[in-house]
DNA sequence: CCTTGACATCGATCTCTGTCAATATCGATG
DNA sequence: CATCGATATTGACAGAGATCGATGTCAAGG
């Protein structure tokens, strides 16, 4: 059996539909697919998780991510923890340093969603 | 040749990279995207969309979509407007009800942009 | 023309979000 | 242990967004 409704999060969420454009969405299902795309709809987190994903070994380290913005330490470390929060990004402490890495099935999943090809 | 980045809309940006995941997306591409995410990014447009997608014939009359919704009248038409305006959505006005009808392609490249399959 | 019905626009309100400065945490190093 | 460097957290503030009531527009019927 699947986890209940409360414990899911939005990456859960996101694999539980048919095709956006197939069938309608049911109102709970849309509330726990927005949180998902929110995360995605600002300028900055779509770069960075760009950044994140196509960089070696599919992981980069923060210190190799501010230098791409002209911004602050602290939003940097904002807009990272809204990805890991919704489960967009993997996040690991090694030394000083954390590296966050994509989780490309939670992008997959999204795509099929918009997309409609697949389920 | 393509169009100025000024006249571009969303839409027309979003098919202009390759996946997200695979090359480190521009600043300049990630604020023609955002918006796109953006308007997609509430539970209730979301839900729209897709009663419009999964509609009869692709297309839906306003006065079917209301109903869905504990929401005013207005709340619906300016989340009709964003869509729209965005380019997700085609409007057409046939004497007194005005039908809606989903872009699929924008979704498509959408979905390619974020899955990676393809391009 | 006057009314009615379908939809859009406007103005106000209330909440959410992006940003930064200041501060905290935490591991490494002298 | 005192310090330093890398990230995270907190608090504050300005701007954006969601919602609604009131009003505007426009076509069809009477």
């Amino acid at each position: 059996m699947s986890k209940s409704a409360l414990e899911m999060t939005p990456v859960d969420a996101v694999a539980c539909c048919s095709p956006i454009v197939r069938d309608p969405l049911g109102a709970d299902d849309a509330a726990r697919i927005a949180p998902l795309l929110k995360a995605l709809a600002d300028p900055v987190r779509l770069r960075l998780l760009s950044l994140v994903g196509s960089h070696t070994d599919g992981e980069a380290c923060v210190c190799d991510l501010g230098d791409a913005f002209d911004l602050s330490q602290p939003t940097i470390s904002h807009h990272l923890k809204v990805l890991h929060d919704v489960g967009l990004l993997d996040r690991e402490k090694r030394g000083v340093w954390v590296y966050y890495r994509v989780r490309p099935q939670v992008l997959a999943d999204l795509a099929a969603l918009l997309g409609g090809v697949g389920r």
